[in-house]
DNA sequence: AACCCGGGGGG
DNA sequence: CCCCCAGGGTT
C-alpha cells in the first residue's frame, strides 16, 4: 500500500474549501496556522477572514496598536498567541523587510511558531519536505499503523515525526500535509470515524484489530496534587504518645496517625506555635525535628512530602497511647515505617 | 517533563 | 459532562 497515494486520492474528492488554500502567500499561511492551534477549523475562519481584512500585509498587522490586535482576537482563547502574532508581525516587517522566514529551520525561530506550525507554513508556502505531526496526524497514523505509543508523552511525537517522514511525497509536501489533516478531521474523526467509506479500510491495523476507538492512546493525565504533612510525635518522659483514627473523606480513612498539620502548600514553619495552639493543655519542654528532609510518598493522585516532628511534654491526656501498643493500631505504612526506624531513646531522657 | 493557556462544539 | 480541537511557551 502506498500510503500517501491512497491520502491524495481521497483528498482530490474529499477536501474541505478553506480560504488559506487558495493562496501561496506566507503571511496569510502564517496567520490561519497561528489561528487554528487548538481551534477549530469553523471557529477560526470568521477571525482568519476579519484578520485579513482589516490587515492585509504583515506590515499592517505590525503597525497596529496592540489593543486593536487584541481586540480582533477577542473570544478566541490562548491570548498569548495573539500578543506572539503581534510581536512576529513587527519582526518581519521591521527587522525582516516584511519577508517571513523560507524555510523550516528559520521559521522556527519566531514567537509562537513551534515544530507543527514551521512544518506548516515550511510545506504549504514553500514546498519544503517536511511533515506535520498535529492532533490529526497522531489519531491517523496511530490508527492506519497500529501504533499504541501514548500520545501524551513528549517523546511519541518523534516517532509519529519519523514515521510522517518516511510517507510524506517529496513532490507533493503541501498536498500530503494539508490531506492527512483533512483527513483526520473529516474522515478519520476522533469518535466513530465511518469506516465502511474509509480508502484504508483493507490496510487499517486498527480497523483489523477492533482498536479503532481505542487508538490513539492518550493516557489519562492524573492530576497528582502535592500535599505537605506534619505529623507531631508528643511523647512525655514515660513514652505515651497521642494517636488520632482518621475518620474524614480522605485518604487512609479509618486508619491512624499522629496529630497532624495538612497543607496543600508547605507551611510548618512554626510548629512550636501551632502545638501550643491545639494542645495547650500540654507543656511543652521541646519540639525536636525528627526528618530533616522531608520523605516524599507517592500516591495515586497526590505526593506527599512528610515530616515528623517530636514535641517533648511533661504531662499528656490519660486516653494516650504507650509506644510499644502503637503496633496494635493501623497506620499508614509510611508512618509505619518510621515509627519502625524511630529509636525512642533518643527522644526520652 | 509538567503546567498553563480558552472558548467552543460533538457525542 | 468529558473529550478534543490544524500547539506553544515557561519553568
Amino acid at each position: 500500500m502506498i500510503f500517501s497515494n491512497k491520502l491524495i486520492t481521497w483528498y482530490l474528492e474529499n477536501k474541505r474549501f478553506l480560504p488559506w488554500r487558495e493562496t501561496k502567500n506566507p503571511y496569510a499561511i502564517w496567520l490561519s496556522e497561528i489561528i487554528l492551534q487548538q481551534t477549530r477549523v469553523a471557529q477560526g475562519l470568521p477571525y482568519f477572514e476579519a484578520f485579513l481584512n482589516t490587515y492585509p500585509t504583515v506590515t499592517d498587522l505590525a503597525n497596529a496598536p496592540e489593543d486593536d490586535v487584541m481586540r480582533l482576537w477577542q473570544g478566541l482563547g490562548y491570548y498569548s498567541r495573539a500578543r506572539n502574532l503581534h510581536a512576529t508581525a513587527k519582526k518581519v516587517a521591521y527587522e525582516l523587510n516584511g519577508n517571513f522566514p523560507t524555510n523550516y529551520k528559520d521559521l522556527l525561530t519566531l514567537k509562537g511558531v513551534g515544530e507543527y506550525t514551521a512544518a506548516a507554513i515550511a510545506s504549504i508556502a514553500y514546498d519544503e519536505v517536511v511533515p506535520v505531526v498535529d492532533g490529526n496526524v497522531f489519531r491517523v497514523l496511530s490508527r492506519v499503523y497500529g501504533i499504541t505509543s501514548d500520545i501524551s508523552a513528549n517523546s511519541t511525537k518523534k516517532e509519529f515525526q519519523e514515521l510522517a517522514a518516511t510517507l510524506i511525497p517529496a513532490e507533493a509536501p503541501a498536498t500530503f500535509n494539508q490531506a492527512i489533516m483533512d483527513f483526520g478531521a473529516t474522515q478519520c474523526t476522533p469518535k466513530s470515524p465511518d469506516c465502511s467509506v474509509c480508502p484504508y479500510i483493507n490496510d487499517c491495523v486498527a480497523y483489523a484489530t477492533n482498536q479503532v476507538s481505542t487508538l490513539p492512546i492518550k493516557l489519562a493525565k492524573v492530576k497528582v496534587k502535592k500535599r505537605y504533612l506534619d505529623f507531631l510525635i508528643i511523647l512525655d518522659a514515660n513514652g505515651n504518645t497521642i494517636i488520632e483514627q482518621r475518620t474524614e473523606k480522605d485518604i487512609w480513612q479509618q486508619l491512624y496517625q499522629f496529630p497532624l498539620i495538612d497543607s496543600f502548600k508547605h507551611n510548618a514553619e512554626d510548629i512550636n506555635d501551632y502545638v501550643k495552639e491545639k494542645f495547650d493543655s500540654l507543656y511543652i519542654k521541646e519540639v525536636l525535628t525528627l526528618t530533616n528532609e522531608a520523605i516524599t510518598h507517592q500516591l495515586s493522585h497526590q505526593k506527599l512530602h512528610i515530616k515528623f516532628w517530636g514535641v517533648r511534654v511533661d504531662n499528656i491526656p490519660t486516653d494516650s497511647t504507650a509506644w510499644a501498643e502503637l503496633n496494635k493500631f493501623g497506620f499508614p505504612i509510611v508512618i509505619h515505617n518510621f515509627i519502625k526506624s524511630l529509636d525512642l531513646k533518643t527522644l526520652i531522657y
